[in-house]
DNA sequence: GAGCACTGC
């Protein structure tokens, strides 16, 4: 991957002889707090040493012994590989001897290995396999205080297969503002009771306050705040940048924006106004970073900047966690980040700016004090700091739970409402994924899922209702090409390429592709050219104007999804080779187009939606005005009824994305419970 | 004729 590139840019920041590390001093205490009790929280922050020397501890003290394996896990990709690096590194191996990782298509572990980083995502699909984990002795839950989906998951499983396991011990990684909560989740344990509650968990930091020693590796940050609110954060922000920028010293800037309008224009404001500074005073140099850009646009903002000039880089949400870039003096934060919540009432997930929790807003701050002593300039007053949230709603209070449940239900959870997590999803949202679940039949009357369709589309790493279109697709005799969709429309991010002021071109290389029926059949029909014509070459997407990078990850996907049908026993018949040497329009004549089409309703009946005279879409129940995304070829065409791959609210707007024609009476046809049920 | 923060199997 890509962002492969991106990370070993700050490996260096790692790179400390590991006995100068703050945790060092704790080696001992470590080891007798995690001999003596089950569970230990440690606090720490980024450069403390612990998610690169506590897994080399435990392994000499002998917690590999019997073939046992040490395993850690991370919320991305980018740390589980690099962390693995390093370690074997220091241990003076290769990677996927004793130490490795795992992560989805990377498997870099081999007998040997003793210590393996992997993504929490994919231990959790290891319990599928293997209920208790046994081949861990030791489970390191690293970034826990992220709160991502899938770490408070795995979180919940541990603690019930530790009611199993009394051997297994957990450790859990955090940073101080949320440990309190993972501390009480863990010592609120039934199994726990003959034990004082207070000594089944112990965490580190009060060992470190005891010896006067400091977790983290960080300089102290000035923080400012406004005096009276700004109207303007994006014009505040420029105005800061200016201000750090003339009256400073040397450094240089981050500034958190909430996404690409407000970064691409404030670089540009930056450009221009720049232009007005004295020649021979230093220059100021503006960088966009988002996750949209490629991996050659990222790289920019590692580059150290040219003579006499300061770099400023205008940044999403992602140099919050997932990029690190050292040098940075300054920070300015504008308070707000873009969060996704799903509503269960309408079932629209939207996107929207939203002011930061204080833990975020810590975190920003921090980002200034990783080289030497830094400033922050918060675009806020004090009192409302004062008022932010503590964290951040964690993702299982605000995401479409269907996946969730649908894999917990295959973990053996049955009663979703009674398990154990660290924060309780809301009960809306638990009550809409268990109907979208028995619509789909993954669940039967008993809320028990279903065998063999259930217990499958579990197994498939695509969402529910894809899951359900794929085990469908050999009915409709359009196994090959229903694979195909579904890892086009999972590779996340843009299949286009955005060229800089050539949009024009790039439509009309679109249109080459396009397909009458809608988007599914088009994107089948990139695949089919990109395979075959284009012989899976980064030039036929250069050419078409195609992201290479998307291509390759659907071809991944694509396998991946083929290995586990076959597993099931179904048979996957690859019409890829009969339509070779057609023109890219063919996607299998008109029978096999309207197969694909009937056999996407089998799963997306529940995204169903009526153009309206106007080009506007209408759901269902009539009540929600849906638009088409620009991207969709549905943007400007005729259709009648239509269903959708994703539905999202931005500003003002509801947008459906990757849309195709059906006709009506097929959602009857394939969903009959569900369409009496909304009448 | 307008635009999706971030992450994962």
């Amino acid at each position: 991957m890509a962002d492969f590139d991106l990370a070993s840019s700050f490996i260096p920041a790692l790179h400390k002889p590991a006995s100068l590390l703050p945790i060092a001093r704790h080696r001992e205490a470590l080891l007798y707090l995690i001999e003596t009790y089950p569970v230990t929280i440690v606090v720490g922050q980024t450069g403390s040493g612990k998610t690169t020397q506590i897994p080399q501890y435990l392994e000499q003290a002998g917690w590999c012994a019997d073939g046992k394996v040490i395993a850690v896990t991370q919320p991305r990709r980018v740390a589980a590989t690099t962390v693995a690096m390093r370690v074997a590194d220091e241990v003076g191996c290769k990677v996927g001897a004793e130490v490795g990782y795992s992560i989805r298509f990377e498997d870099v572990t081999s007998a040997a290995t003793r210590i393996k980083f992997l993504t929490d995502g994919l231990l959790l699909r290891e319990a599928l396999v293997d209920p208790l984990l046994s081949r861990y002795s030791i489970i390191m839950v690293d970034e826990a205080h992220e709160r991502s989906l899938s770490t408070d998951v795995l979180l919940g499983v541990l603690k019930k297969i530790r009611r199993k396991r009394p051997e297994l011990r957990i450790i859990i990684s955090s940073a101080t503002l949320q440990a309190e909560d993972l501390l009480k989740f863990f010592m609120a344990d039934a199994d726990a009771q003959a034990k004082p509650a207070a000594s089944d968990a112990l965490t580190l930091d009060e060992l470190i306050a005891q010896k006067g020693g400091r977790t983290g590796r960080m300089y102290p940050v000035d923080v400012l705040y406004l005096e009276s609110p700004a109207e303007d954060y994006v014009e505040k922000a420029i105005e800061t940048v200016f201000d750090i920028h003339t009256k400073e010293p040397d450094g240089d800037i981050l500034v958190f924006l909430t996404g690409r309008e407000e970064i691409d224009s404030a670089v540009q404001a930056i450009s221009e106004r720049a232009a007005n500074l004295h020649p021979r005073a230093q220059q100021l140099m503006p960088l966009p970073l988002y996750a949209g850009l490629s991996t050659d646009q990222q790289m920019y903002v590692f580059e150290e900047a040219p003579e006499n000039t300061r770099k400023v880089i205008f940044a999403t949400n992602i140099a919050e966690a997932s990029v690190t870039i050292d040098g940075i003096i300054y920070v300015v934060d504008t308070g707000y980040v873009k969060l996704r919540a799903y509503n269960p009432t309408t079932g629209i997930e939207t996107l929207t700016a939203t002011p930061v929790s204080k833990a975020s807003a810590v975190q920003r701050a921090g980002r200034a004090g990783r080289t030497k002593p830094g400033k922050c300039y918060r675009l806020y007053t004090e009192s409302s700091f004062q008022s932010l949230e503590e964290a951040t709603v964690p993702e299982i209070q605000r995401s479409n739970l269907a996946p969730v449940i649908l894999q917990l239900k295959a973990l053996g959870i049955d009663n979703i409402v009674r398990f154990d997590f660290i924060t309780s999803p809301p009960a809306e949202l638990v009550i809409r994924a268990l109907e979208l679940l028995y619509s789909l039949g993954a669940l039967d009357d008993y809320a028990k899922l279903t065998k063999p369709l259930g217990v499958r589309m579990a197994e498939l790493a695509v969402e529910p209702m894809m899951a359900k279109t794929l085990l469908s697709a050999p009915s409709f005799g359009c196994l090959s090409e229903i694979l195909t969709i579904a890892a086009m429309t999972s590779v996340g991010g843009n299949i286009w390429f955005q060229h800089e002021g050539e949009k024009k071109r790039m439509e009309t290389a679109r249109r080459k592709f396009a397909v009458e029926e809608g988007d599914h059949l088009t994107l089948l029909n990139v695949y089919q050219a990109f395979v075959t014509k284009g012989r899976k070459e980064a030039k036929f997407c250069h050419d078409h104007y195609v992201n290479f990078k998307a291509m390759t990850r659907a071809v991944s996907i694509r396998a991946q999804l083929k290995r586990y049908l076959e597993r099931f026993g179904l048979n996957v018949e690859e019409t890829l080779s009969s339509n070779a040497n057609k023109q890219p329009l063919s996607v299998g004549g008109p029978d096999k187009a309207e197969q694909i089409r009937r056999c996407l309703t089998t799963g997306f009946f529940a995204h169903a939606a009526k153009m309206q005279p106007d080009g506007t879409f209408r759901n269902v129940a009539g009540g929600t005005v849906l638009h088409a995304h620009p991207s969709s070829l549905m943007f400007n065409r005729k259709a009648e009824w239509v269903i959708f791959h994703e539905v999202m609210e931005t500003g003002e707007k509801i947008f459906i994305r990757d849309i195709t024609k059906i006709q009506k009476g097929w959602l009857v046809e394939y969903a009959p419970e569900f369409y009496k049920i909304q009448r």
